[in-house]
DNA sequence: CGATACTTAA
């Protein structure tokens, strides 16, 4: 890693990751499914906590209420915020203990009477009363306050440290009680009040200290206020007060936990070394987890390599930072490598490095690798936890493996953790994907009874599972529920709706809702485009009904989907306002929807707002994955313009030359040239789970056989077969085409039946029976709808192939080893299954043009 | 003197 400059200079230098312009080419093919790159702090934070900015002139505290719901004991839930995924490292798992504190004896016996009256103020404050000679000196009561605050106790340690700061005369005695109190609010996540304490307790001329500042950075930091927490540090300054380590510490945490640019942290870092603070290696784990966040894993490699050259140590937490850095840039090799080194240096690799690594390779879709760490991690006696196992089961629920989920459940169980709400949307996920929905329903049910309250990801994830399977009634219910909960979407529900709106081709009320979801503040992500892109070419509209009296002379409106939904009396009786989604999804219910009637120059014009898309999410720095890859192919081979597809992705090179090179080289004949390349996309599609590969390969054949690159087709076709992505699809006997696009399938038909006919011609007998399995159109929006089996029915009737629909079965095409033999015996045979592409690169003809390659055994 | 650190669900 650039060992050629030192590398103190690295760590302020420009990265080339944030260099668009001239690494734009590499860096887009990212396997992974969301990045959460470097967001807009501006949006994220919509809704600061306190904001009544002015200083409080009453030295009493603000009401208590609301407080978090349980605040009995530390559950795995245990914090002020809840909405939001950016603040995801809260530890309460790891209290502040008063080990070695220098409290009494006294202090002890007083918490246990405290605790005895939680809930009741008056009593607490007689418990003081009691306790208030014996209580000598401020260390007693920073510990009961400490450990009422681990205990979930907020009110009472607030009045704990009312009373406290009201009986103490010394300054600076008031100063480290206030101080404690800041960082017990942070960690409980109510920063207003932290920020309150802080207020008063500067008003009351005892705040002013850079304990109490830094313990309110931190305490922002901590609920993902990055911003704020930055203005407290610039304020500190203005008042004259220097931050030392502890405080530049605090503001750099503050900047990995909200999400900012890493630029941003090392202008502080920058600040901290010029004034001659030198950091040490929190700092430096704490700038590792700025990368992480945004998965800068070149930078946070730069840091690491840093700490050695500055003499200072890496301990466990900068090594499983490194690696979600790392995992999280989709370097799974190299966090392979740096995860291997650590036993020689002496830093083991705990759960917390484990589960690390294999959300990096699940995300990567190498789920076998996932899984065999978890093996490595039990052989070597490494216990899981809630989060590996949780992490687990999602995998599972992921592959559809779901004996095997419910076996993680049963182990999680035996080993006496309880399925906590993380748990549940795993398993609901996992439901839904297989269409179980009696499951689905009685498991939210019992999550329910478990008093989990389902959450926006699991009210998301029962949204998409029912409309994924067509479901729009209950997908509609769930919906309503889930504003009935008073729950403020976030971009996976607005994801999961847009998707559902954008499979029914309702292209303008999905851009509608993103508009919608934007002026929210929610930023959309990879998902939420690819459901948008996969729309375009798909265009349907909602139907209007004039009188729902006979449904015979609905009118069927040409106008814009979302205009005509907009006109549409609500079908639920009662109108909502603030409902669109209800009455589009009524509208699917209803089965209101029809495709919009073919119209090219329609979708010519969608072809090109892809490009429009495609710029913005450069612009948001949301980068494409191979869902969106795949998307665009789709929307193109639904479009009926060569030049306009062509046109598109030739643009797109501009983003991505490789994958959009491959794809475009192979549409324009020119194979040879981009072989070795779309040898490589190979390569890394390959390490993609199953169902994103198959995918991959379906829509680049489909856009090759759409526009006429059949030969080319076929050799993606066969490439994807020799790398397995369809399992099982091919033997002597049996073509199974049922994962398989229309072209694909199609591509794979020819293929296979030269394979057959070498077999015949080498002297060899076929089977008694062959068949060619179209199954039902599983990937068809609608399920059993037969596409693919029509298509496959129209291509073997037109090379006149034997093959007939079986009796017991309408997607299984079947013929006797014999007839087909003497069928590929005919000397017009061979000519019709040889394929040919409209387009080949003059200058290189020879490539294509060999028939022994179709001719011999693949 | 008191304030600062890691992993999980689409």
């Amino acid at each position: 890693m650039a060992s050629t400059t030192p590398p103190h200079c690295s760590i302020t230098s420009t990265t080339p990751y944030h260099n668009h312009n001239q690494n734009h080419h590499q860096n887009h093919w990212s396997s992974h499914k969301v990045s959460l790159g470097a967001s807009s702090p501006s949006t994220r934070n919509a809704s600061k906590p306190g904001n009544s900015s002015t200083l409080s002139r009453d030295p009493t505290f603000p009401p208590l209420s609301p407080l978090p719901p349980s605040t009995s004991e530390l559950g795995p839930d245990f914090r002020g915020r809840r909405s939001t995924r950016f603040v995801s490292k809260m530890h309460f798992g790891r209290l502040k203990t008063a080990m070695g504190s220098r409290h009494s004896s006294v202090a002890e016996e007083a918490l246990q009477q405290a605790i005895r009256f939680a809930g009741d103020d008056n009593a607490l404050e007689s418990v003081l009363l009691s306790f208030e000679t014996k209580l000598s000196r401020s260390e007693d009561y920073t510990f009961l306050l400490r450990e009422l605050g681990n205990r979930g106790e907020c009110s009472m340690a607030i009045r704990c440290f009312e009373f406290a700061v009201r009986r103490e005369r010394k300054r600076n005695e008031q100063g480290k009680l206030t101080s404690a109190m800041i960082s017990i609010l942070g960690r409980l996540g109510r920063v207003d009040l932290a920020k309150s304490v802080f207020e008063t307790a500067n008003f009351e001329g005892y705040g002013n200290t850079v304990y109490a500042f830094s313990a309110l950075i931190s305490a922002y930091g901590r609920s993902g206020f990055c911003e704020e927490a930055i203005k407290v540090f610039e304020s500190m300054k203005e008042c004259g007060l220097k931050p030392n380590l502890v405080t530049y510490n605090a503001v750099i945490d503050a900047c990995g936990k909200g999400g900012v640019e890493f630029n941003q942290a090392v202008k502080i870092f920058d600040e901290m070394v010029a004034k001659g603070v030198q950091p040490d290696r929190i700092t430096f784990n704490s700038l590792l987890a700025v990368c992480s966040r945004g998965g800068l894993w070149q930078e946070a490699m730069n840091m690491f390599n840093e700490m050695a050259y500055r003499g200072i140590d890496r301990d466990i937490f900068t090594y499983n930072t490194l690696l979600d850095a790392v995992c999280k840039g989709g370097q799974m090799d190299l966090a392979y490598e740096v995860m291997s080194e650590m036993s020689e240096k002496n830093v083991l690799p705990n759960v917390v490095t484990y589960s690390t690594v294999i959300d990096g390779y699940a995300k990567d879709g190498r789920l076998d690798e996932a899984l065999n760490l978890f093996n490595e991690m039990k052989i070597i006696g490494i216990g899981l936890d809630r989060v590996s196992y949780n992490t687990l089961l999602s995998i599972y629920a992921k592959l559809g493996r779901f004996e095997e989920a419910l076996g993680v459940c049963k182990e999680m169980e035996t080993s006496g953790i309880k399925k906590d709400a993380v748990t549940y949307n795993a398993l609901l996920g996992g439901y839904g994907k297989l269409g179980k929905y009696d499951e689905l329903k009685k498991l939210f049910e019992e999550m329910k009874a478990e008093c989990f309250s389902p959450n926006v990801l699991t009210y998301s994830t029962l949204i998409d599972a029912y409309s994924k399977g067509g479901l729009y009634k209950e997908a509609m219910e769930f919906f309503r529920q889930f504003k009935q909960a008073g729950l403020k979407a976030d971009v996976v529900l607005y994801s999961a709706l847009i998707d559902a709106l954008c499979k029914n081709g309702l292209v303008e009320s999905a851009a509608s809702l993103l508009d919608e979801m934007t002026r929210e503040g929610i930023r959309p992500n990879i998902v939420t485009y690819n459901s948008i892109i996969d729309a375009f070419g798909r265009s349907a509209t909602a139907k209007f009904e004039a009188d729902a009296t006979d449904g015979t002379n609905g009118t069927h409106s040409e106008c814009s989907t979302y205009m005509v939904i907009d006109r549409t009396e609500s079908m639920l009786g009662h109108i909502e306002e603030d409902n669109q989604v209800i009455k589009i999804f009524g509208q699917l219910a209803a089965e209101k929807v029809l495709p919009l009637k073919e119209d090219s120059d329609r979708k010519s014009q969608e072809i090109l707002c892809i490009l429009v898309l495609f710029h913005k999410m450069h612009e948001l720095e949301i980068k494409p994955n191979v869902v969106t890859f795949s998307a665009i192919l789709n929307a193109c081979s639904r479009c009926n313009s060569f030049e306009d597809a062509s046109i598109l992705l030739e643009e797109l090179r501009l983003f991505d030359n490789q994958v959009y090179g491959v794809a475009q080289g192979l549409l324009m004949g020119c194979r040879e040239e981009v072989w070795v390349q779309a040898q490589s996309l190979f390569d890394e599609v390959k390490r993609m789970d199953s169902s994103t590969a198959s995918a991959f390969y379906n829509a680049l054949t489909d856009i090759l056989w759409h526009f006429g690159q059949k030969r080319g087709a076929q050799l993606v076709v066969l490439e994807g077969k020799r790398r397995h992505v369809w399992e099982n699809a091919w033997c002597d006997s049996c073509l199974d085409l049922h994962l398989m696009s229309t072209g694909a399938a199609q591509a794979m038909v020819h293929a296979w039946l030269l394979d057959i006919r070498s077999i015949v011609f080498e002297g060899y007998e076929l089977p008694k029976l062959l068949s060619i399995l179209t199954g039902w159109g599983k990937h068809s929006k609608v399920a059993g709808d037969g596409t693919l089996r029509r298509a496959i029915e129209a291509l073997l009737r037109g090379i006149g192939a034997p093959f007939r629909v079986a009796k017991s079965n309408i997607g299984r095409f079947v013929s006797t080893g014999a007839v087909v033999a003497a069928w590929l015996k005919e000397s017009g045979t061979l000519k019709v299954l040889i394929l040919h592409d409209d387009r080949t690169n003059p200058e290189s003809t020879t490539f294509g043009e060999l028939p022994d390659l179709q001719i011999l055994p693949f």
